[in-house]
DNA sequence: GTCTATAGACTGATAGAC
DNA sequence: GTCTATCAGTCTATAGAC
């Protein structure tokens, strides 16, 4: 606010019509119409519309890395002697922050997650990017979870953390359609739901039966 | 074959480059270019670029459909006297057609649920389509899912069946992203270590714990 | 059915005045 | 920092010859 608030008006625009219509539908001359700024602006405050987009991520991102790992911290330090982080609360960190942060009053971080979900479903140079910034969190919540579920091999675990993410991102990109299509019976503006759902759906799921490719079906059906 | 292949041409090439590159990314010119046609083909036989995207999901989808239905077909006929169905059969069908169809040398399906991965995770218009697409789908699936989990309520199978289809389109939007974060030791392109994996997932996913909201995490540690 | 040519509009980026 | 004006290129779609 000290001499213009310009940078921050494009960046509040860019976040909402990059979240709607995705990079590529959206122009710069949206953006700036939108910000009530000029068109030159852009170029001058970010360079290139990739930069804008950068900028636009950058922003939000580190906050919620911060607060994933304040989570982890806690966890941690009431942990037992064995120092082993029981599953819920590793869960508990790990998709709580983002799901609550989205559902709070203010709509950029929404908007900032819808775009990251957005992001997930992309091959190519964007998905390189999105690993690169959530590296931390997977250097610290990984061997966490690894360490709560001892009997799971490596790859396993691997399977299971990629879909997880993939159903945390199906809930970003658009968080309006569980509440759609269940008819109001799934609320997906109530974040203390969503995480409760979300955490105990990926309890479940790390906790469940381990894959064997070409195994003896009938025989495993006796077991249970 | 019988005077040109124009129209097949153009939808390969069109699966192509939407799949790798997204709808509002891929240029008619690009399409054009790719399928070695002339530009006003695509105008000609599909109206225009919402035509020719309709047009190429609109090949696979139906083939997928069938072969779902098909192994439901199977499954119920081998039900047992009260026609419950047990619930990795119902998985099967579900996430088995479309991985192995991924999988086996065709190179087109692959793209094609690229496609659909990328939908999965956009807002509006397209999510709507998909939806219709896959009403029967949805229609014959869900409640067999229900039958065999009794103990769920409606709610809670609808939370977790949008996480489950979010984690199995992950999976289509970039198949091979998991070999990489994985350095191989996770094998994508093995139709059978895929669909072991994520029905394995699913079911410890839907027969795990169910969630509270505002439930005493103290007394639950106890139980466990 | 396939082609050329083009209309009409939009794109990201920049030069240069203020 | 903000503005106007514009460049040079792209886009979808179509009219009309063959």
């Amino acid at each position: 606010m000290p001499a213009s608030d310009t940078k921050e008006r494009i960046l509040d625009s860019a976040e909402e019509l990059f979240a709607e219509h995705g990079y590529d539908a959206t122009s710069l001359r949206a953006v700036t119409a939108a910000a009530e700024v000029n068109l030159a602006a852009v170029n001058y405050h970010f360079g290139s519309k990739q930069g804008l987009y950068r900028a636009v991520f950058e922003r939000r991102v580190d906050p919620l890395n911060r607060e994933r790992l304040r989570m982890m911290d806690v966890a941690e330090s009431e942990a037992g002697p064995e120092g082993v982080i029981p599953l819920r609360r590793i869960l508990e960190a790990f998709f709580g922050p983002p799901l609550r942060m989205s559902a709070r009053g203010d709509d950029g971080w929404s908007r900032f997650l819808q775009i990251v979900g957005r992001m997930n479903s992309t091959s190519g140079e964007h998905v390189h990017a999105l690993r690169q910034v959530f590296h931390q969190i997977e250097e610290r919540f990984f061997p966490a979870i690894a360490a709560a579920l001892p009997h799971l091999r490596p790859a396993d675990l691997i399977w299971r953390m990629h879909f997880l993410i993939g159903s945390m991102c199906t809930l970003f990109a658009d968080p309006k359609r569980i509440t759609i299509v269940s008819d109001g019976l799934c609320d997906s503006e109530d974040p203390e739901e969503s995480v409760a759902q979300l955490v105990a759906f990926a309890e479940g799921a790390l906790q469940g039966p381990i894959a064997e490719a070409e195994v003896d079906v009938a025989a495993e059906e006796e077991v249970r």
